[in-house]
DNA sequence: ATCGAAATAGACAGATTGTCTCGATAAGGT
DNA sequence: ACCTTATCGAGACAATCTGTCTATTTCGAT
């Protein structure tokens, strides 16, 4: 009392706060969400209860928190991807087999559908649209190749795959996740 | 005291628990699920909260039971769609076209995401599976007339359909639902 | 060495939970 | 019409959790 767990307060802080946001998800996978209290996270993260509402007011707070760290992990990674060299169609082909496989391990749900429940809609919106217009800035590319079908916006396409992907996280193998791409870059080509 | 809304108990009883199915579903989204306790349910619902535990033991078998209840319905409305007569791809087009518009008035996220965060992921495998399972018969048939793309099984190309319609939830209009719609099929046919 | 920051056990009042009782009322059956 | 069965719910109870706060201790930062 007070017992940092690292040499300095700012790293301690990350530390506290990190483990409280693997910790609640924890519960939340064991539990569900509705059974994981205030209490019981305090507990397990190993600080009191009162230091918890110093890192978050609730439960909700903790979990987008949680949302929001993995939601900039996948964009980075995504946008390396898509800027690496190469055409635009198989940079696309790259990020959409790279987010497929996210969701495939990911599991059948994730994080992403929380603010559905939580009652807040524009965050999990925002979370779809940066990845959304990360595919769109894609497909812009493919289009001015000639390789994109023309009778729906990028825009379009691009919601269409990230849900299209999402499909990856009942899927039994990767190799049935790189056939779920190739079933999605079909959807998205010119139809003679 | 007791007052009953019918005129038989069965029927007073059906009222009652449809009741509370949509008064907790508003409740949920007006305030979110963490918000939402079994006193607000069971005075919105106009009874009593002893009375209310005699129907649901707890918010999420609540949340549970009219999910259960829009899976049979949707299921219901898409198979008597299947069973038309027609052509097995004409057909499929206006089971897909009637989920995607489910999807759509149904908003950005549904119900069906609910076993996620509810630890209750076989409750919403087995809705996934039911309406894939619909869409998979479909396939086959489509199949049968050579108008199935044959480097994926029908089970697997099911659930992208099930997770690309999904996308019909943040489109603008019921003209970018058909659109998605053809993106869907586009996917599904031979590829050359 | 000094000061500011951080942690926390414990307390408090309020809210909710899950259960139960018992009296009142109404449906159901004969 | 009468009796039985079913239902409701106000109120009570004990337990749990919440959100807030205090006083004390410890530790990093300078």
């Amino acid at each position: 009392m007070p017992k940092l767990w690292t040499d300095t307060i700012e790293a301690h802080r990350h530390v506290v706060r990190e483990t409280i946001l693997d910790t609640t998800w924890g519960l939340v996978t064991e539990r569900g969400l509705l059974a994981v209290t205030m209490s019981q996270i305090a507990e397990r993260s190993g600080i009191g209860r009162a230091t918890l509402y110093k890192y978050f007011p609730d439960v909700e707070s903790i979990l987008f928190a949680r949302h929001e760290r993995h939601v900039s992990e996948h964009l980075r990674h995504l946008a390396e991807l898509g800027n690496q060299p190469g055409e635009a169609e198989s940079r696309l082909r790259a990020v959409l087999a790279a987010y497929a496989l996210i969701c495939h391990h990911r599991g059948q749900h994730g994080t992403e559908e929380l603010g559905a429940l939580l009652h807040r809609h524009e965050i999990v919106d925002r979370a779809e649209q940066q990845i959304g217009g990360l595919f769109q800035g894609l497909l812009v590319e493919v289009a001015e190749a000639g390789r994109l079908r023309r009778d729906v916006s990028p825009e379009e396409l691009a919601s269409f795959c990230v849900h299209a992907l999402t499909a990856a996280g009942g899927l039994p193998s990767e190799d049935a996740v790189h056939r779920l791409v190739e079933v999605t870059l079909s959807g998205l080509r010119p139809q003679s």
